[in-house]
RNA sequence: GCAGGAGUGGCGGAGCGGCCAAACGCGACAGACUCAAAAUCUGUUGGCUUAGUGCCUACGCAGGUUCAAAUCCUGCCUCCUGCACCA
């Protein structure tokens, strides 16, 4: 069977009539989209999840009457495609084989894809075709890519927007940099892809003489008043530099790196040793406080790193494991005078915290490894349940202490910020190391700004978050937001409108695109030229500046800005953003934020629906593994609509779902099963099975509306296709003439969000009328919802159950089995029972019913147990109708005679066994 | 380090105070069909037991609340994800 036979004629059809190409007015509307892909590789089927998620959102809609508009454009910006360019063009053997092996690109193609324009269009033509052959019901004529002049020319309207604001701001930033290839560098670009995550240090002053100071790097200012001396490697050499007025010392190498980041007159080179031995002063932060403004002497320390840091370090005894150490293995402890300045619970009576934690370990020497392990202790201890024990900061915690002593050193010229590598040295892919470079004209987008927080959250708190449980993430990430550097000096996309030779950055010119849907096919047809500020100010704000020529009143350019006007008006706001889980942290806030600024409140978005991921055969997708399932091979290889199911229908909205092959074939052979049931598309029977199989089908009718809304993407599989599935297996071993037409129709419609071809298709071989896509959601008749013969049936299939059970133990077949329906007495007991979920009830109603009394409390003791969970039964007279209607089939499926008899005729020692819903058995 | 999330059967994963020995799927086993296989169908799949509706032991570990806990509370252990200029 392939299903891609009649997938790709309802593909054609549906194309053909336009039917998703909705109209710029008119009733009720909803608008939805998802992150347009990035095209620098073709899709698979990860990528398929949240497109499926959005069009079974879009489809559900449509079938409730509405009319959906669901675009589609590619997102070009950035890096990335230009540098893959640049590879193609090097014959990079790896890219190539990838090329070759994966995406089954042909080698012919190879030379023209060194084009990034070239790069683009291959791979958004690859996704595009995908997309239509996955069944998504896409407005095609919208498309656009981000680097097209129009959407350049909206990106930076977008821009203009936020600087008239005050929200776009100048100011220097840090970057993680390669000097050697003069680029800045991310996780990618490093050896073993560490994250260069860049870390702020406090650099503190000792005054050498005159105004020379060397100048040591450390993650505990605080410590400052136990600093006992300095180390500095006699090996190394230092640099003398002019900073101002002072002229400091730094570790050679150190210094390379930190050239980077603030000017500084190279004054010369001096030989550690010649340093060494002599003494500078502590920076005098409180005078007789501890060591602060003391003399300390420089000593030799052949372990300190210079190129790290500043090359040189401030020695703290009291609380660095690793300068207690060092002083002891050089016999100089007794020389120098430590001071304890911090305390914290368990901290050590008349010792130095260090000294005890070293001893606890006991530490032999300095090339013991335990000290890496005292030091993680202490600190540990210290940072977060310590308090400074010394100075005008006593009783503060280290960590606010911290920051109070820094600004203090700074305040009065005694330390300065520097930015360094964290957990570095972190090296480049070209073998040069890795340094914080400051960027003094960088341009951001002010995040921080507090009262535009106050906004998108107020955005935030009005939108419906699918699941809701993640709105403490947006919410602590619209918190933690700060400035956003919003250009980039290289890649595709938009020109900064305020500096030309820069670019938009892929997160800056992707968070208020849905607007540019709206009109998005209208403005392809005009000249870039005329999409002014004051076009776009009309268009999207309804805004006309007084003396304004071009849009003045009448204007050709006023009245298309109106006709267009009007278009968006329609489809804003949006109705739903879909997208991974993943942009929780990033552009969905960003899309929030940017929504709040410029658009009024009537036009902020309405909800936010994410998912997880797709994992292959229970791992990662990813190149290294090979796993890649491509999306157009997949669909080719078990059709449109198993994929669509696969990758949603197996696990709730949020988790992670996976893609198994075999999973993927069984749906592919219940798909069989559903099409194989066309043979009996008769009208309705009224057969106990029919009634009952039609109770189920209402049954979930009723309950999938909720679900579509909440988009139970799970329950909604499970319900309509794997419990639907085995009930009409059921249904079809008991109907005797199964009539499924109507069914079929109602079920064809009601799963076509998932798979709309399948529904198509029983559609039409139903003879139905128009597209199945576009009936209306079949309304649940609760007249059709028959608790009875749900019952029933549970009951009938219960007495086949319990016969094969007993059969086992039975040993011959048997010929006869007699089934004994529990009498009124008992129905009487277990329904008083239930109601008052108490013993007690339902031997009083025997009581008052003149019941056997020994029977009746036998029966309600046996009961007890599950007073609690006591479901509904029927009564003597319908267990008994239901049983003997279904004594045929039951007779032929367990082939013996099967006789239905009443507990009170008796006959049998057994048939006292009998309880309601569950009729004794007695085999022959 | 900070923030967030998760630990259930051979596996994936439901359940979030009582119809739970645990949905559904996958796998495994048995039976039917068949010369045989695949596919399909039917059943079994914690232990013990009765010719079935019974009992016991289970939901990361240790406690607690409750008539009743996988579900609520406390502590502990383990694992995963994100931390920005990157699409």
């Amino acid at each position: 069977m392939d299903l891609r036979n009649f997938e790709e004629k309802w593909q054609k059809e549906w194309a053909a009539k336009g039917i998703y190409e909705p109209a710029d007015s008119g009733g009720k509307k909803r608008f939805y989209t998802a992150a347009f892909p990035y095209p620098n590789s073709p899709q698979h089927i990860g990528h398929g999840r949240t497109y499926t998620i959005l069009d079974i959102h879009a489809r559900y809609a449509r079938l409730c009457g509405n009319n959906v508009l669901l675009p589609m454009a590619f997102h070009v910006t950035g890096t990335p495609i230009i540098a893959m360019a640049k590879k193609v063009r090097e014959k990079d053997a790896e890219l190539l084989s990838i090329f070759k092996n994966i995406y089954a690109i042909p080698e012919s193609k190879f030379e023209e894809l060194g084009d990034p324009r070239e790069l683009v269009l291959y791979f958004s033509r690859e996704i595009e075709e995908g997309m239509k052959e996955m069944g998504y019901s896409i407005d095609w004529r919208r498309k656009f890519y981000t680097f097209d002049a129009h959407f350049n020319k909206f990106i930076q309207w977008q821009m203009r927007k936020l600087k008239e604001q005050g929200l776009i701001i100048q100011g220097s930033h840090f970057l993680s940099y390669c000097p050697s290839d003069n680029n800045v560098v991310s996780s990618h670009d490093t050896k073993g892809d560490v994250d260069p995550e860049i870390e702020e240090v406090a650099a503190i002053k000792f005054l050498l003489s005159d105004s020379e100071y060397l100048v040591t790097s450390t993650y505990r200012p605080e410590t400052i008043y136990g600093v006992t001396n300095i180390w500095l490697n006699p090996d190394s050499t230092l640099v003398k530099v002019r900073v101002g007025n002072d002229v400091l010392y730094f570790g050679k190498g150190a210094w390379d790196s930190l050239s980077h980041q603030f000017e500084g007159e190279l004054l010369g080179e001096v030989p550690a040793s010649k340093l060494i031995g002599k003494e500078v002063q502590v920076p005098p932060i409180e005078e007789g406080c501890g060591n602060s403004g003391k003399k300390i002497p420089i000593l030799r320390a052949p372990f300190v790193k210079p190129g790290e840091g500043t090359g040189i370090v401030m020695s703290v005894p009291a609380h660095a494991p690793y300068d207690y150490v060092a002083l002891r293995d050089l016999g100089k402890l007794d020389e120098v005078n430590p001071v304890t300045v911090l305390d914290f619970e368990g901290a050590p009576k008349g010792k130095f915290p260090a000294q005890d934690v070293i001893e606890k370990h006991s530490v032999e020497s300095q090339q013991d490894s335990k000290v890496e392990l005292a030091t993680k202790e202490l600190y540990k201890k210290e940072a977060h349940g310590g308090r400074m024990s010394i100075g005008e900061f006593s009783g503060i915690p280290t960590l606010d202490a911290k920051e109070k002593i820094t600004s203090k050193l700074v305040s009065i010229g005694r330390a300065f910020k520097v930015h360094v590598i964290a957990k570095g040295p972190v090296f480049c892919r070209c073998g040069e190391k890795v340094v914080v470079k400051k960027v003094d004209d960088q341009w951001f987008i002010n995040y921080g700004d507090s009262s535009w927080k106050a906004k998108a959250k107020d955005c935030l708190s009005r939108m419906e978050l699918i699941p809701e449980n993640t709105r403490k993430d947006y919410l602590a990430t619209i918190d933690w937001l700060k400035e956003k550097a919003c250009t980039r000096g290289s890649g595709l996309g938009t020109p900064f409108p305020f500096d030309e030779t820069k670019i938009v950055e892929p997160l800056s010119d992707s968070t208020i695109y849905m607007a540019f849907y709206t009109v998005s096919h209208e403005l392809s047809k005009m000249e870039p030229t005329d999409l002014s500020e004051e076009f776009f100010d009309y268009l999207f704000l309804g805004k006309v500046a007084p003396n304004s020529e071009s849009m003045k009143e009448g204007s050709p350019l006023r009245q298309k800005a109106q006709e267009l006007r009007e278009k968006f008006l329609y489809w804003y706001p949006l109705d739903a953003r879909h997208s991974g889980a993943d942009l929780v942290r990033n552009h969905l806030p960003f899309f929030v934020f940017n929504h709040s600024a410029i658009f009024p409140k009537e036009n902020w978005p309405k909800s936010i629906v994410v998912n997880g991921f797709v994992l292959m055969e229970g791992k990662k997708m990813s190149k290294s593994f090979g796993n890649i399932l491509p999306l157009r091979k997949a669909i080719r290889e078990y059709g449109a609509d198993v994929i669509r199911f696969s990758v949603v229908g197996g696990a709730e909205l949020s988790a992670d779902t996976d893609f198994e092959a075999s999973v993927a074939v069984g749906v592919k052979e219940r798909i069989g099963y559903f099409l194989s049931l066309l043979d009996y598309a008769k009208e309705d029977g009224d057969s106990p099975a029919d009634c009952w199989l039609h109770s189920r089908l209402n049954r979930k009718l009723k309950a999938a509306p909720a679900l579509y809304d909440s988009m139970g993407m799970r329950e909604l599989g499970q319900m309509f296709f794997y419990e639907m599935y085995s009930e009409l297996q059921w249904y079809m071993k008991r109907a005797q003439k199964p009539a499924l037409k109507s069914f079929l129709q109602k079920w064809a419609i009601a799963f076509s969000p998932f798979m709309p071809h399948l529904a198509e298709e029983i559609w039409h071989s139903l003879g139905g009328e128009g597209f199945a896509v576009e009936q209306a959601f079949p309304q649940a008749d609760e007249s059709s919802i028959d608790e009875s013969a749900e019952l029933g049936e549970e009951i009938v299939s219960g007495v086949a159950h319990d016969a094969q059970m007993i059969e086992e133990r039975f040993g011959k077949k048997p010929s006869k089995i007699y089934v004994y329906v529990a009498d009124s007495q008992k129905r009487g007991v277990y329904s008083a029972m239930r109601e008052k979920k108490d013993m007690r009830a339902g031997i009083e109603w025997a009581k008052e019913n003149n019941a056997d009394m020994g029977k009746a409390s036998a029966f309600a003791k046996s009961l007890m147990k599950k007073v609690h969970s006591l479901g509904p039964i029927l009564s003597e007279d319908e267990e008994f109708s239901v049983l003997s209607d279904a004594s045929s089939f039951l007779s032929k499926e367990l082939a013996a005679e099967l006789i239905v008899r009443r507990e009170t005729e008796g006959g049998h020692d057994k048939s006292g066994a009998a309880a309601p819903g569950k009729p004794a058995l007695v085999l022959e």
